[in-house]
DNA sequence: TCTGGGGTCCTAGGACCC
DNA sequence: TCTGGGGTCCTAGGACCC
Protein backbone atom coordinates (compact mmCIF):
# COMPACT_ATOMS: atom_id res chain seq x y z
CA UNK A 1 0.00 0.00 0.00
CA UNK A 2 1.12 3.51 -0.58
CA UNK A 3 0.69 6.50 1.95
CA UNK A 4 1.35 9.76 0.74
CA UNK A 5 2.96 12.61 3.48
CA UNK A 6 3.19 15.82 3.69
CA UNK A 7 5.67 17.48 6.03
CA UNK A 8 4.90 21.43 6.93
CA UNK A 9 7.13 24.13 9.19
CA UNK A 10 4.72 25.11 11.60
CA UNK A 11 5.08 29.40 11.55
CA UNK A 12 8.11 28.75 9.49
CA UNK A 13 9.43 32.36 9.13
CA UNK A 14 9.21 32.79 13.09
CA UNK A 15 10.63 29.37 13.71
CA UNK A 16 13.92 30.41 11.34
CA UNK A 17 14.17 33.59 13.01
CA UNK A 18 13.56 31.65 16.87
CA UNK A 19 16.30 29.05 15.87
CA UNK A 20 19.04 31.50 15.77
CA UNK A 21 17.82 33.77 18.52
CA UNK A 22 16.02 31.62 21.26
CA UNK A 23 14.67 34.76 23.15
CA UNK A 24 12.45 34.82 21.25
CA UNK A 25 11.20 31.44 22.42
CA UNK A 26 8.02 31.83 24.37
CA UNK A 27 7.54 35.69 23.09
CA UNK A 28 4.69 36.85 20.83
CA UNK A 29 6.28 37.25 17.29
CA UNK A 30 5.73 38.17 13.75
CA UNK A 31 7.40 38.19 10.23
CA UNK A 32 6.20 40.76 8.06
CA UNK A 33 5.75 40.67 4.38
CA UNK A 34 7.55 43.39 1.56
CA UNK A 35 7.79 46.75 2.98
CA UNK A 36 6.75 46.09 6.19
CA UNK A 37 3.28 45.78 4.68
CA UNK A 38 1.49 42.74 6.10
CA UNK A 39 1.11 39.88 8.84
CA UNK A 40 3.15 36.93 6.68
CA UNK A 41 4.08 34.57 10.11
CA UNK A 42 3.18 34.41 13.73
CA UNK A 43 4.18 32.21 16.68
CA UNK A 44 1.10 31.10 18.69
CA UNK A 45 2.11 33.65 20.76
CA UNK A 46 1.17 35.96 18.59
CA UNK A 47 -2.04 33.98 17.30
CA UNK A 48 -3.52 34.03 20.69
CA UNK A 49 -3.46 37.86 20.57
CA UNK A 50 -5.29 37.61 17.88
CA UNK A 51 -2.74 38.97 15.06
CA UNK A 52 -4.23 38.14 11.67
CA UNK A 53 -2.33 36.61 8.85
CA UNK A 54 -2.42 39.03 5.92
CA UNK A 55 -2.72 41.73 8.39
CA UNK A 56 -1.62 45.30 7.76
CA UNK A 57 1.08 46.49 10.48
CA UNK A 58 -0.71 49.48 10.65
CA UNK A 59 -3.53 48.32 11.76
CA UNK A 60 -1.81 46.22 14.76
CA UNK A 61 0.43 48.85 15.60
CA UNK A 62 -1.34 49.33 19.53
CA UNK A 63 -1.53 45.55 19.81
CA UNK A 64 2.24 45.08 18.96
CA UNK A 65 3.11 48.45 21.53
CA UNK A 66 0.87 46.75 23.97
CA UNK A 67 2.53 43.33 24.31
CA UNK A 68 5.56 43.93 23.14
CA UNK A 69 5.52 41.89 20.13
CA UNK A 70 8.48 41.07 18.12
CA UNK A 71 8.93 42.29 14.87
CA UNK A 72 10.62 40.88 11.84
CA UNK A 73 11.22 42.18 8.05
CA UNK A 74 11.05 39.61 5.36
CA UNK A 75 14.41 37.97 5.10
CA UNK A 76 14.54 35.85 1.68
CA UNK A 77 18.07 35.03 2.58
CA UNK A 78 17.49 33.07 5.51
CA UNK A 79 14.20 31.69 5.30
CA UNK A 80 15.50 30.23 1.75
CA UNK A 81 18.63 28.77 3.33
CA UNK A 82 16.30 27.54 6.24
CA UNK A 83 14.16 25.85 3.79
CA UNK A 84 17.20 23.69 1.88
CA UNK A 85 18.38 22.61 5.46
CA UNK A 86 15.02 21.46 6.63
CA UNK A 87 14.47 19.84 3.12
CA UNK A 88 17.76 18.43 2.62
CA UNK A 89 17.13 16.70 6.32
CA UNK A 90 14.06 15.23 5.54
CA UNK A 91 15.48 13.52 2.07
CA UNK A 92 17.37 11.64 3.71
CA UNK A 93 14.93 9.34 4.89
CA UNK A 94 12.50 9.63 2.20
CA UNK A 95 12.49 8.08 -1.18
CA UNK A 96 10.26 10.02 -3.29
CA UNK A 97 10.45 13.55 -2.16
CA UNK A 98 8.58 16.71 -3.40
CA UNK A 99 8.57 20.29 -2.01
CA UNK A 100 5.66 22.12 -2.58
CA UNK A 101 6.52 25.56 -0.88
CA UNK A 102 8.97 27.44 0.65
CA UNK A 103 7.92 25.45 3.99
CA UNK A 104 6.31 22.55 3.12
CA UNK A 105 6.82 19.28 1.21
CA UNK A 106 5.18 15.92 0.31
CA UNK A 107 6.57 12.43 0.13
CA UNK A 108 5.71 9.01 -0.21
CA UNK A 109 6.23 5.66 0.70
CA UNK A 110 5.47 3.07 -1.74
CA UNK A 111 5.05 0.09 0.73
CA UNK A 112 4.91 0.97 3.97
CA UNK A 113 4.68 -2.38 5.89
CA UNK A 114 8.42 -3.12 6.20
CA UNK A 115 8.90 0.19 8.36
CA UNK A 116 9.78 -0.80 10.95
CA UNK A 117 8.78 0.55 14.04
CA UNK A 118 5.45 1.84 11.94
CA UNK A 119 5.19 4.36 9.32
CA UNK A 120 4.32 7.14 12.65
CA UNK A 121 6.76 6.48 14.43
CA UNK A 122 9.37 6.75 11.85
CA UNK A 123 7.39 9.91 11.00
CA UNK A 124 8.12 11.26 14.37
CA UNK A 125 11.98 9.98 14.18
CA UNK A 126 11.96 12.56 10.78
CA UNK A 127 10.64 15.39 12.95
CA UNK A 128 13.00 14.90 15.98
CA UNK A 129 16.01 14.48 13.80
CA UNK A 130 14.90 17.84 11.81
CA UNK A 131 14.27 19.53 15.12
CA UNK A 132 17.54 18.72 16.34
CA UNK A 133 19.60 19.92 13.19
CA UNK A 134 18.08 22.83 12.63
CA UNK A 135 15.69 23.60 15.28
CA UNK A 136 13.06 23.94 13.02
CA UNK A 137 9.42 22.19 14.02
CA UNK A 138 7.25 20.46 11.40
CA UNK A 139 4.01 18.63 11.47
CA UNK A 140 3.49 15.56 9.32
CA UNK A 141 0.54 14.51 7.89
CA UNK A 142 -0.51 10.92 6.09
CA UNK A 143 -2.62 9.64 4.47
CA UNK A 144 -3.94 7.98 0.53
CA UNK A 145 -4.07 11.31 -1.31
CA UNK A 146 -2.33 14.71 -1.25
CA UNK A 147 -5.87 16.07 0.27
CA UNK A 148 -6.52 14.19 3.13
CA UNK A 149 -2.29 13.94 3.92
CA UNK A 150 -3.65 18.07 4.52
CA UNK A 151 -6.35 17.21 6.16
CA UNK A 152 -4.04 15.08 8.99
CA UNK A 153 -1.29 17.39 8.84
CA UNK A 154 -3.82 20.13 10.49
CA UNK A 155 -5.14 17.48 12.66
CA UNK A 156 -1.62 17.01 14.23
CA UNK A 157 -0.82 20.08 14.29
CA UNK A 158 -4.32 21.47 16.53
CA UNK A 159 -3.56 18.08 18.74
CA UNK A 160 -0.40 17.79 20.74
CA UNK A 161 -1.39 14.18 21.52
CA UNK A 162 -0.54 13.16 18.22
CA UNK A 163 3.31 14.16 18.79
CA UNK A 164 3.13 16.27 15.26
CA UNK A 165 2.44 13.11 13.39
CA UNK A 166 -0.97 11.87 12.41
CA UNK A 167 -2.04 9.14 10.37
CA UNK A 168 -5.38 8.88 8.56
CA UNK A 169 -4.95 5.28 8.19
CA UNK A 170 -8.75 3.46 7.87
CA UNK A 171 -11.94 5.03 6.23
CA UNK A 172 -13.32 4.81 9.17
CA UNK A 173 -11.12 7.51 10.95
CA UNK A 174 -11.33 9.38 7.94
CA UNK A 175 -15.02 9.80 8.02
CA UNK A 176 -14.75 11.11 11.98
CA UNK A 177 -12.26 13.58 10.93
CA UNK A 178 -14.11 14.48 8.06
CA UNK A 179 -16.99 15.13 9.55
CA UNK A 180 -15.55 17.29 12.37
CA UNK A 181 -13.10 19.00 9.75
CA UNK A 182 -14.59 22.53 9.11
CA UNK A 183 -14.57 23.26 4.79
CA UNK A 184 -12.43 26.59 4.79
CA UNK A 185 -9.54 24.80 5.66
CA UNK A 186 -9.51 22.43 3.05
CA UNK A 187 -7.18 22.84 0.94
CA UNK A 188 -9.04 24.06 -2.30
CA UNK A 189 -11.58 26.25 -0.19
CA UNK A 190 -11.00 29.82 -0.50
CA UNK A 191 -13.33 32.66 0.76
CA UNK A 192 -15.73 32.65 -2.09
CA UNK A 193 -16.29 29.08 -2.07
CA UNK A 194 -16.33 28.66 1.65
CA UNK A 195 -19.00 31.45 1.57
CA UNK A 196 -21.20 30.48 -1.32
CA UNK A 197 -21.04 26.61 0.20
CA UNK A 198 -22.25 27.81 3.50
CA UNK A 199 -24.81 29.52 1.82
CA UNK A 200 -26.20 25.91 1.00
CA UNK A 201 -25.61 24.46 4.26
CA UNK A 202 -22.50 22.96 3.90
CA UNK A 203 -20.22 23.30 6.37
CA UNK A 204 -17.85 20.28 7.29
CA UNK A 205 -15.65 18.37 4.41
CA UNK A 206 -17.47 15.19 5.16
CA UNK A 207 -20.26 16.86 3.73
CA UNK A 208 -18.85 18.47 1.29
CA UNK A 209 -17.36 14.58 0.03
CA UNK A 210 -20.88 13.04 -0.22
CA UNK A 211 -22.30 15.84 -2.35
CA UNK A 212 -23.53 14.58 -6.33
CA UNK A 213 -20.51 15.20 -8.44
CA UNK A 214 -22.46 16.83 -11.68
CA UNK A 215 -23.05 20.08 -8.46
CA UNK A 216 -19.84 19.90 -7.56
CA UNK A 217 -18.85 20.47 -10.62
CA UNK A 218 -21.05 23.14 -11.53
CA UNK A 219 -20.17 24.87 -8.38
CA UNK A 220 -16.35 24.70 -8.09
CA UNK A 221 -15.21 23.41 -11.91
CA UNK A 222 -13.58 19.94 -12.10
CA UNK A 223 -10.95 21.43 -9.48
CA UNK A 224 -14.00 21.26 -6.56
CA UNK A 225 -14.80 17.20 -8.57
CA UNK A 226 -10.75 16.21 -7.59
CA UNK A 227 -11.34 17.20 -4.48
CA UNK A 228 -14.45 15.38 -3.35
CA UNK A 229 -12.66 12.55 -5.11
CA UNK A 230 -9.44 12.92 -2.95
CA UNK A 231 -11.61 13.29 0.19
CA UNK A 232 -12.97 9.76 -0.67
CA UNK A 233 -9.33 8.43 -0.92
CA UNK A 234 -9.26 8.28 -4.81
CA UNK A 235 -6.08 10.12 -6.08
CA UNK A 236 -6.74 12.84 -8.74
CA UNK A 237 -3.45 14.90 -7.95
CA UNK A 238 0.00 14.49 -9.17
CA UNK A 239 2.64 14.73 -6.45
CA UNK A 240 5.15 15.61 -9.26
CA UNK A 241 3.73 19.04 -8.82
CA UNK A 242 6.90 20.83 -9.49
CA UNK A 243 6.58 21.25 -13.20
CA UNK A 244 10.10 20.89 -15.48
CA UNK A 245 9.99 24.51 -15.75
CA UNK A 246 8.02 27.58 -14.88
CA UNK A 247 4.87 29.02 -17.32
CA UNK A 248 5.34 32.31 -16.17
CA UNK A 249 8.46 34.08 -14.02
CA UNK A 250 7.22 37.51 -12.63
CA UNK A 251 9.23 40.39 -10.38
CA UNK A 252 7.38 42.82 -8.97
CA UNK A 253 7.67 44.42 -5.71
CA UNK A 254 6.26 47.54 -4.78
CA UNK A 255 8.75 50.86 -4.17
CA UNK A 256 9.04 51.79 -0.89
CA UNK A 257 7.79 55.22 -1.62
CA UNK A 258 5.85 57.01 -4.20
CA UNK A 259 7.59 57.10 -7.50
CA UNK A 260 6.34 60.09 -9.71
CA UNK A 261 9.94 60.03 -12.29
CA UNK A 262 10.16 58.33 -15.28
CA UNK A 263 13.73 57.65 -15.32
CA UNK A 264 13.22 56.27 -11.44
CA UNK A 265 10.37 53.54 -12.73
CA UNK A 266 12.19 52.61 -15.59
CA UNK A 267 16.04 52.15 -13.40
CA UNK A 268 13.56 50.05 -10.79
CA UNK A 269 11.84 48.12 -13.70
CA UNK A 270 15.56 47.47 -15.15
CA UNK A 271 16.83 45.78 -12.29
CA UNK A 272 13.14 43.94 -12.14
CA UNK A 273 14.06 42.32 -15.23
CA UNK A 274 17.53 41.41 -14.42
CA UNK A 275 16.32 39.33 -11.48
CA UNK A 276 14.02 37.86 -13.80
CA UNK A 277 16.44 36.88 -16.61
CA UNK A 278 18.47 35.37 -13.40
CA UNK A 279 16.03 33.09 -12.45
CA UNK A 280 15.18 31.80 -16.26
CA UNK A 281 19.12 31.18 -16.82
CA UNK A 282 19.25 29.42 -13.22
CA UNK A 283 16.82 27.15 -14.77
CA UNK A 284 17.83 26.65 -18.12
CA UNK A 285 14.85 28.55 -19.49
CA UNK A 286 14.14 31.60 -22.09
CA UNK A 287 11.03 33.94 -22.32
CA UNK A 288 9.17 34.04 -25.82
CA UNK A 289 7.01 37.16 -24.36
CA UNK A 290 7.95 39.85 -22.44
CA UNK A 291 4.83 41.88 -20.38
CA UNK A 292 5.95 45.28 -18.05
CA UNK A 293 2.98 46.58 -16.12
CA UNK A 294 2.31 49.71 -14.26
CA UNK A 295 0.17 50.95 -11.48
CA UNK A 296 -0.71 53.75 -8.99
CA UNK A 297 -1.63 52.88 -5.29
CA UNK A 298 -4.93 50.76 -5.29
CA UNK A 299 -5.72 51.96 -1.64
CA UNK A 300 -4.99 55.06 -2.41
CA UNK A 301 -8.67 57.31 -2.02
CA UNK A 302 -7.19 60.03 -3.63
CA UNK A 303 -6.61 59.94 -7.22
CA UNK A 304 -5.30 59.62 -10.06
CA UNK A 305 -5.43 56.30 -10.68
CA UNK A 306 -3.49 54.57 -13.76
CA UNK A 307 -2.90 50.84 -14.65
CA UNK A 308 -0.91 50.23 -17.35
CA UNK A 309 0.52 46.61 -18.82
CA UNK A 310 1.64 45.48 -22.21
CA UNK A 311 3.32 42.99 -24.19
CA UNK A 312 5.64 41.71 -26.86
CA UNK A 313 6.31 38.31 -28.65
CA UNK A 314 10.27 37.85 -28.97
CA UNK A 315 11.20 36.69 -32.54
CA UNK A 316 12.93 34.14 -30.92
CA UNK A 317 13.16 33.27 -27.21
CA UNK A 318 16.23 34.73 -25.04
CA UNK A 319 17.51 35.02 -21.58
CA UNK A 320 20.09 37.61 -21.85
CA UNK A 321 18.76 40.46 -19.74
CA UNK A 322 20.54 43.07 -21.95
CA UNK A 323 18.26 41.62 -25.33
CA UNK A 324 14.91 41.16 -23.12
CA UNK A 325 15.67 44.76 -21.83
CA UNK A 326 15.53 45.96 -25.24
CA UNK A 327 12.19 44.75 -25.71
CA UNK A 328 11.04 45.77 -22.81
CA UNK A 329 11.56 49.60 -22.42
CA UNK A 330 9.53 50.07 -25.37
CA UNK A 331 6.76 48.44 -23.31
CA UNK A 332 7.40 50.86 -20.29
CA UNK A 333 7.54 53.79 -22.52
CA UNK A 334 3.94 52.61 -23.90
CA UNK A 335 1.99 52.33 -20.85
CA UNK A 336 3.70 55.47 -18.93
CA UNK A 337 1.68 58.54 -18.20
CA UNK A 338 3.51 61.79 -16.45
CA UNK A 339 2.13 63.30 -13.30
CA UNK A 340 1.10 59.80 -11.50
CA UNK A 341 2.27 58.73 -8.13
CA UNK A 342 3.52 55.13 -9.01
CA UNK A 343 3.21 52.43 -6.70
CA UNK A 344 4.63 49.44 -8.69
CA UNK A 345 5.88 48.37 -11.73
CA UNK A 346 6.62 44.71 -12.79
CA UNK A 347 7.92 42.61 -15.40
CA UNK A 348 6.41 38.80 -16.32
CA UNK A 349 7.96 36.71 -18.25
CA UNK A 350 5.90 34.43 -20.70
CA UNK A 351 5.93 31.47 -23.35
CA UNK A 352 8.84 30.13 -21.00
CA UNK A 353 10.74 26.87 -23.05
CA UNK A 354 13.84 24.83 -22.19
CA UNK A 355 16.87 26.33 -23.78
CA UNK A 356 18.24 22.78 -25.02
CA UNK A 357 14.87 22.42 -26.87
CA UNK A 358 13.98 26.18 -28.03
CA UNK A 359 12.46 25.77 -32.01
CA UNK A 360 14.65 26.61 -34.99
CA UNK A 361 13.12 29.10 -36.74
CA UNK A 362 13.43 29.54 -40.69
CA UNK A 363 13.08 32.94 -41.72
CA UNK A 364 13.47 34.89 -38.11
CA UNK A 365 16.84 36.17 -36.90
CA UNK A 366 18.69 33.30 -35.12
CA UNK A 367 19.79 34.71 -31.28
CA UNK A 368 23.07 36.29 -30.97
CA UNK A 369 25.31 33.61 -29.52
CA UNK A 370 27.14 36.41 -27.90
CA UNK A 371 24.23 37.46 -25.73
CA UNK A 372 24.68 34.39 -24.31
CA UNK A 373 28.48 34.05 -23.45
CA UNK A 374 27.97 37.64 -21.99
CA UNK A 375 25.18 36.59 -19.77
CA UNK A 376 27.17 33.93 -18.41
CA UNK A 377 30.17 35.74 -17.69
CA UNK A 378 27.91 38.02 -15.99
CA UNK A 379 26.36 35.68 -13.63
CA UNK A 380 29.66 33.43 -12.91
CA UNK A 381 31.14 37.36 -11.83
CA UNK A 382 28.11 38.25 -9.97
CA UNK A 383 27.95 35.18 -8.12
CA UNK A 384 31.37 35.20 -7.10
CA UNK A 385 31.32 39.27 -6.32
CA UNK A 386 27.74 39.34 -5.13
CA UNK A 387 24.79 40.31 -6.95
CA UNK A 388 24.63 43.43 -9.27
CA UNK A 389 28.54 43.91 -9.21
CA UNK A 390 28.16 43.70 -13.28
CA UNK A 391 25.08 45.52 -14.08
CA UNK A 392 23.42 46.61 -17.08
CA UNK A 393 23.97 50.65 -16.46
CA UNK A 394 20.24 50.97 -16.86
CA UNK A 395 19.54 49.62 -13.32
CA UNK A 396 21.36 52.84 -11.81
CA UNK A 397 22.72 53.41 -8.80
CA UNK A 398 19.85 55.91 -7.04
CA UNK A 399 18.07 52.57 -5.46
CA UNK A 400 15.34 55.29 -3.39
CA UNK A 401 12.64 53.32 -4.89
CA UNK A 402 13.75 49.93 -2.69
CA UNK A 403 11.79 48.12 -0.45
CA UNK A 404 11.68 49.24 3.17
CA UNK A 405 12.84 47.40 5.92
CA UNK A 406 12.75 48.77 9.30
CA UNK A 407 12.78 45.37 11.45
CA UNK A 408 15.94 43.50 9.95
CA UNK A 409 17.21 40.60 11.29
CA UNK A 410 20.79 38.49 10.32
CA UNK A 411 21.49 36.01 7.79
CA UNK A 412 22.73 34.03 10.04
CA UNK A 413 23.35 31.34 7.67
CA UNK A 414 24.96 33.01 4.38
CA UNK A 415 26.75 35.97 5.41
CA UNK A 416 30.01 36.04 7.05
CA UNK A 417 29.58 39.22 8.98
CA UNK A 418 26.33 37.97 10.71
CA UNK A 419 27.29 34.28 11.77
CA UNK A 420 26.86 33.97 15.42
CA UNK A 421 29.65 33.48 17.72
CA UNK A 422 30.23 31.06 21.04
CA UNK A 423 31.91 33.50 23.61
C1' DT B 1 2.19 57.69 6.96
C1' DC B 2 1.15 52.55 6.77
C1' DT B 3 -2.43 47.44 2.88
C1' DG B 4 3.01 41.40 -0.17
C1' DG B 5 4.71 38.67 -3.89
C1' DG B 6 4.86 34.86 -6.96
C1' DG B 7 2.64 31.26 -8.82
C1' DT B 8 -1.24 27.63 -10.85
C1' DC B 9 -5.51 26.06 -13.13
C1' DC B 10 -10.09 26.68 -15.18
C1' DT B 11 -13.96 28.90 -17.73
C1' DA B 12 -16.61 31.98 -20.56
C1' DG B 13 -16.88 34.43 -24.42
C1' DG B 14 -15.23 36.54 -28.68
C1' DA B 15 -12.97 36.02 -33.15
C1' DC B 16 -12.34 33.22 -36.65
C1' DC B 17 -12.51 28.92 -39.68
C1' DC B 18 -15.17 25.86 -43.12
C1' DT C 1 -41.93 33.63 -34.42
C1' DC C 2 -38.11 32.11 -37.66
C1' DT C 3 -31.41 33.27 -38.82
C1' DG C 4 -26.52 26.20 -39.05
C1' DG C 5 -23.31 23.43 -36.88
C1' DG C 6 -19.12 22.28 -35.30
C1' DG C 7 -14.71 23.35 -34.55
C1' DT C 8 -10.11 26.01 -32.70
C1' DC C 9 -7.56 29.55 -30.57
C1' DC C 10 -6.92 33.41 -27.64
C1' DT C 11 -7.75 36.45 -23.73
C1' DA C 12 -9.56 38.27 -19.54
C1' DG C 13 -10.87 37.25 -15.30
C1' DG C 14 -11.91 34.40 -11.32
C1' DA C 15 -10.68 31.07 -8.12
C1' DC C 16 -7.14 29.00 -5.50
C1' DC C 17 -2.30 28.11 -3.13
C1' DC C 18 1.66 29.49 0.22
Amino acid sequence: MRVIGIADANNFYVSCLRSFNPKLIGQPVIALSNNDGCVVARSNEAKKLGIKMGQPLYQIQKKVADYNVQVFSSNYELFGDMSRRVFGTMQRFVGEFFPYSVDEAFFAFDSYEHIDPGVEEFCRFIRQTVDQWTRIPISIGLAETMTLAKVANKWAKSHPECQGVFWLDTPEKRDEILDQFPIEDLWGVGRQYQERLKRHGIKTALQLSRMPHDWIQQFMTVEGLRLIYELQGIPCRSLDTEPLHKKSICVAPSFGRKVTQYSTVYEAMATYLARAAEKLRRHGSAAGVVTVFLHTNRFDRIGPHHYGSQSVALPHPSSSTTELLNYAEPLLKAIWRDGYDFQKVGVILNEIVPVEHQQKLIFADSPDPRYNVLSQVVDRLNQKHGRDKLRVAAQGYDKSWKIKQRYQSPCYTTKWSDILTVK
